[in-house]
RNA sequence: UCCUCGGUGGCUCAAUGGCAGAGCGUCCGGCUGUUAACCGGUAGGUUGUAGGUUCGAGUCCUACCCGGGGAG
C-alpha cells in the first residue's frame, strides 16, 4: 500500500496524501527529528502528538550504534520502541558520510566511519543501511548516499553523483530482496530515492532523470542547506523538482527555515525535516509569527506574555516569556522542553496551515503574508 | 596583644620584578537529512589604602585598613 493521491494543487505548490502502512500523511508535511528515538530537550511521543507531529524521523546510523538496530527490532521497531503510534522515516547514514566527514574513509562498496562513540570501526553501505532500515521497520526508508560539501570541486561532486546512482540501485535490490520477506512490523518498506549534485544545475538535473527511471515511493533531494545560499538552494529546486515525477512525492532533505519551507512548497516539495527547531529550542531560540525570538534577552525577563499569543500550543496556554527565560537561565531543563514543544507546534501547525491555504486556493497570498510576518517583531 | 596566611573584573582564582589574564557570571549573536542542553563574540580593572626602592612594582620594603586561621 502506498497510494499517493493529490489533493489540490495551486502553482506548482500541492497539496496530497501519502497512505501508508502506518497511517496516511497529508502533506506538505514536516516531519520531527527523533535522531536517537528521542525529540531532544525531553519530549516522547505523547508530545510529539501534542505537538501534530504526524512522522517522526529517526537515524539508521545512531540507532545501530546505540542500542543497536537488532535490539531496536526486538521491541518492535523504532516505532513501537519509542511508544510512537504513526508513520515513521528512517535516514540512511548518507548525512553522517557528510557530518562525520573526520571520522569516515569512503568507497565504492560504502563507507567506514569510526563510531563517534567510541572509536569502534564500523562499515556501512547500501545494504547494510537498508538491512538496519528494515530492522528499524520505519514508514519510510532512505537510498544510501553521499552528501558532498557545498563547496566541493565540480569534479567531485560528479563522481559522488555516479557513485550514490550506483548506491542507489543496490539500496533497491536490497530493500526489493528484503521485501519479499514482510514482517508484520512492516509489510512493505517504502524506499525515497535521493537526488544530489551541490548547486549544479545540470549535474542536479541529469541525476534527476537517472533516478526517475526507477520506480522508487517518493523523491528526495539532498545535499542542500550545507553552506550555500539561499538562492543557490532555491535555483536548484527551480532546476530539479521539474524533472521528478509529478505523481510521486517529493521531500526536501534538511530544510528548514520557516521561510524556506514556503520558497521550497510553493515549488512543489510534500516533505521536509530540520533539527532547527529542536535544536535552537534547546539553545532558547522559538519561533513566532512575527519572526523569531530569543528568550535569553534580558528584555524578557518580566515579560508576562506569552511566547506567541497567537499559538494555540500547551506551552502557549500556560507559560510567561518570563517564566521561561528563568527556567533556560537557571538551566532548568524544563526551559529547553517548553521551548522545543512550542517549536515543533509551530512549525506542524505552519504546515497545517499551508495545506488549507493549497485546498482553498490562496497559498500565494499566505505565504506572502507569512514572509511578511516573519521580518515583524 | 602577638604570630601566620590572604586581599587582583560581579564570583572563584592565575600572572620567574617586564603588555593584568582565565573559568564562571553579564550582555549579544549564530545554529538547516543532530558528533551540537552547543559554538562564537561584547562589556567589565587606579591589583585594599598611603608611602618607599627600582628604568620598570600585582610582585620587593614600611605603615595602616579589612578578612581567615592559630597562640595567649
Amino acid at each position: 500500500m502506498k497510494k499517493y493521491t493529490v489533493i489540490n494543487t495551486e502553482g506548482n505548490a500541492k497539496t496530497a496524501t501519502l497512505e501508508t502502512v502506518h497511517g496516511t500523511i497529508e502533506t506538505p508535511v514536516f516531519m520531527n527529528v527523533a535522531t536517537a528515538a528521542a525529540i531532544k530537550g525531553g519530549l516522547d511521543a505523547k508530545d510529539l502528538e501534542d505537538s501534530k507531529c504526524q512522522v517522526a524521523l529517526a537515524n539508521t546510523y545512531h540507532l545501530h550504534l546505540r542500542p543497536g538496530d537488532e535490539t531496536v527490532a526486538h521491541f518492535g521497531g523504532v516505532a513501537n520502541f519509542m511508544g510512537w503510534s504513526k508513520p515513521t522515516l528512517t535516514d540512511s547514514g548518507g548525512f553522517q558520510v557528510f557530518s562525520l566527514a573526520k571520522l569516515r574513509r569512503i568507497k565504492e562498496e560504502g563507507v567506514y566511519f569510526a563510531s563517534h562513540i567510541d572509536g569502534r570501526k564500523i562499515f556501512m553501505g547500501p545494504e547494510e543501511s537498508m538491512a538496519i532500515q528494515s530492522n528499524l521497520a520505519s514508514t519510510i526508508a532512505m537510498a544510501f548516499d553521499e552528501c558532498p560539501p557545498a563547496k566541493a570541486e565540480k569534479e567531485y561532486i560528479q563522481a559522488s553523483v555516479d557513485r550514490t546512482t550506483r548506491w542507489l540501485k543496490r539500496s533497491i535490490d536490497a530493500i526489493d530482496a528484503l521485501n519479499a520477506k514482510p514482517t508484520t512490523l512492516n509489510p512493505h518498506q517504502l524506499l525515497f530515492g535521493i537526488n544530489q549534485g551541490g548547486i549544479n544545475p545540470n549535474i542536479r538535473i541529469e541525476h534527476a532523470k537517472t533516478i526517475t527511471d526507477f520506480d522508487m515511493a517518493g523523491y528526495a533531494i539532498g545535499g542542500l542547506a550545507v553552506g550555500e545560499s539561499h538562492e543557490e538552494m532555491y535555483n536548484v529546486l527551480d532546476a530539479t523538482i521539474p524533472h521528478l515525477p509529478k505523481d510521486k512525492p517529493t521531500y526536501l532533505m534538511g530544510v528548514g527555515t520557516p521561510e524556506n519551507i514556503l520558497e521550497a512548497v510553493e515549488r512543489g516539495i510534500d516533505f521536509f525535516d530540520c533539527v532547527l527547531p529542536a535544536r535552537n529550542g534547546r539553545h532558547g531560540h522559538v519561533f513566532t509569527a512575527f519572526g523569531k525570538l530569543n528568550l535569553f534577552n534580558a528584555k524578557f525577563e518580566r515579560d508576562d506574555a506569552p511566547i506567541d499569543p497567537a499559538c494555540g500550543c500547551l506551552v502557549c496556554k500556560s507559560h510567561t516569556r518570563g517564566y521561561i527565560r528563568h527556567l533556560l537561565k537557571a538551566k532548568e531543563m524544563l526551559g529547553m522542553r517548553l521551548c522545543v514543544m512550542h517549536n515543533l507546534y509551530f512549525y506542524n501547525n505552519m504546515m497545517g496551515e499551508i495545506r488549507e491555504a493549497i485546498k482553498s486556493g490562496n497559498f500565494a497570498n499566505y505565504k506572502k503574508q507569512k514572509l511578511e510576518d516573519f521580518k515583524g517583531d
